[in-house]
DNA sequence: GAGTGCACGTCTATAATGGAGACTATCAGG
DNA sequence: CCTGATAGTCTCCATTATAGACGTGCACTC
């Protein structure tokens, strides 16, 4: 209780300091991770390396642009490396580097929220759309 | 460093069970958490109620319309609720549920993920950035 | 040595999404 | 009356995402 307490004073806290979107860091970070693929290829990847194809199938409706376009990205944010091995159909092999690593650990709290709750998110939805259309506004 | 792994272990476990789009709720509820504007409306609410444009105030470059659908998800998902009050202009007041305030915690795992990174990143993206066009592919 | 297939992408055409800002209705104050 | 506030909605256009075709290089098969 009072540990939701200190959340609300932190993030009311830096709200001022940081709502500002240039300067914002998590605006930044949180616009990556909410991403729709990366989260998945990081979890992909936070179980093996993967090479290129075997994303693709790990993450069986994703484009192979989206899929090119996101390990970019999170190349260039230095999550994950990428090695290429010149054998005779190149392979090319994406890991998690610590950086990848490290944001696993909030990630999995969230991950954790979502499986917990996800019943009553359900729910609420369904009482809403039961709801909605007749009654209110 | 067992943290990791055991993270590790954890992820590759929902993998294989979740991974399917369909009864995914990580996918789901990341998909909202991860929208541009729903995880700024939660730290909004996380400090008090807000109305209708308290919101457009506080989160200064959203539009209405994105405003307008972003609460409503929230609303449709039980994460905040909607009072009317039927003064001269009429105000609406939105706060967050029990839900929302119990999103809160996972969200500050990441935001403060975000912030001790977020350095990190943007040298890896400037590093990216100037190797880039030159060397690899 | 022509055909088939894989690996790792890029390119293009179309669909979905997002944002700016005009518009609505109601009441209050000057 | 004219302006301004509240809480949205609506329309139009720009950006972005997606699917799927295409390309390149090599290797294996026949």
């Amino acid at each position: 209780m009072s540990k939701s307490t200190t959340l609300i004073a932190r993030f009311a806290q830096w709200r001022d300091f940081e709502f500002d979107p240039v300067r914002c860091p998590v605006r930044d970070v949180l616009d990556r991770i909410g991403d729709k693929w990366t989260t998945l290829i990081l979890i992909a990847l936070a179980a093996k390396p993967h090479r290129f194809s075997d994303l693709c199938r790990a993450i069986p409706d994703i484009s192979k642009r989206m899929l090119t376009q996101s390990l970019r990205n999170l190349e260039r944010d230095g999550m994950v490396t990428r090695h290429v091995f010149p054998t005779k159909p190149p392979s090319v092999e994406y890991r998690l580097s610590s950086l990848g690593v490290s944001v696993l650990e909030p990630l999995a709290g969230l991950v954790e929220w979502a499986e917990k709750n996800h019943a009553g998110i359900r729910h609420a939805r369904e009482q809403f759309d039961a709801d909605g259309p007749s009654t209110s506004h």
